[in-house]
DNA sequence: ATCCCCTGCAGCCACTTTTC
DNA sequence: GAAAAGTGGCTGCAGGGGAT
């Protein structure tokens, strides 16, 4: 008997070109996939994988199935995620750690004007959430774009807003610096920079390097709060993205300068699947409250 | 030779259906 | 309603075959 399972386990391993690396993904056996795809191939009559060796492909019947699979696994997921009232219901949401403030606020005004919409909300790394998002395991989710521009096949991304990086600096420190400029700054203070592991750290650098700017490297960590906790401090300086609606050009203990006109921008935006109706309107709703405020 | 991945099989478990 | 039987799907293990 054809079942959905088959289907989602078909789509993973036609996806991962093994039914090895699907029984990883689908948290199964590869034994347990084994069996499932022979199901499907009994279910509809038809070889849909080349088993050669350790190598399995899909056959021409295999990969003409794939879209129709794509379909109907698209069809129900549309079905079961979409109650009357799209705004009803479980829904996870997930964020860089960066966005996680502002999206918080969000969230608690769509529960506000949605009781019945049961929000869950996670943070991680930008890269994490696209495949936590890929895999269904994140409905939605605000990242921060890839450098090279690529879009993962099958996600729909919405910009939300663009953030100059600046340089975030002890208020004390920049007016006791003579003809202070970003560079006589970073000359005399330590750099406070930003985890080159995630996508903001990238765009740290590439900021870094736009403006020609040297640092000497005291610290990286992975917490924009903290290291602006230190800055207030006077630990270091640091380059940072102008958080939306981070509000320091407000605190008396920093001072934020521009490294470059126009300056590089982070780009944020949210993801979420193709074919997804509830999601799709959830997040419509979080930027239009996003613009709003 | 070793590694990786697939198939086959026995046994287990959870769930459903049947019987009383 | 409870027990027994049937069914489906899983794991763990052994073994085969191609790639490195």
């Amino acid at each position: 008997m054809l079942t959905l399972r088959m289907m989602k386990t078909f789509r993973l391993v036609a996806q991962t070109g093994s039914f090895a690396a699907a029984a990883e993904r689908a948290a199964l056996t590869q034994a347990a996939v084994s069996l499932q795809m022979r199901g499907l191939e009994d279910a509809v009559g038809q070889r849909l994988f080349d088993r050669r060796g350790r190598q399995i492909t899909l056959t021409r019947q295999g990969r003409e199935l794939f879209p129709r699979i794509e379909q109907i696994l698209a069809l129900t997921a549309d079905l079961t995620a979409s109650p009357l009232d799209a705004m009803q219901g479980p829904v996870t949401i997930g964020a860089v750690v960066s966005v996680i403030g502002a999206l918080s606020l969000v969230v608690a005004e769509l529960k506000t004007a949605h009781p019945g919409l049961d929000v869950r909300l996670t943070s991680a790394r930008s890269d994490e959430l696209t495949d936590l998002v890929e895999q269904g395991e994140v409905d939605i989710a605000a990242v921060v774009a890839r450098a090279d521009d690529a879009r993962p096949d099958g996600l729909v991304w919405t910009p939300l807003y663009t953030e100059p990086m600046v340089m975030v600096v002890n208020r004390e420190v920049w007016d006791a610096t003579p003809d202070a400029n970003p560079q006589s700054v970073l000359d005399e203070h330590a750099f406070l920079r930003f985890d080159r592991r995630v996508r903001t750290g990238l765009v740290v650098e590439q900021a870094l390097r736009a403006a020609k700017l040297t640092v000497t490297e005291y610290l990286e960590l992975n917490s924009i709060e903290t290291i602006v906790a230190l800055v207030r401090k006077n630990v270091g300086v640091s380059v940072l993205p102008l958080l939306h609606r981070g509000d320091w050009q407000a605190d008396p203990l920093l001072r934020i300068v521009p490294i470059a006109e126009p300056p590089l921008l982070r780009t944020v935006g949210m993801i979420h699947r193709e074919h997804d109706s509830r999601t799709r309107d959830i997040t419509a709703a979080i930027v239009g409250m996003l613009h709003d405020v």
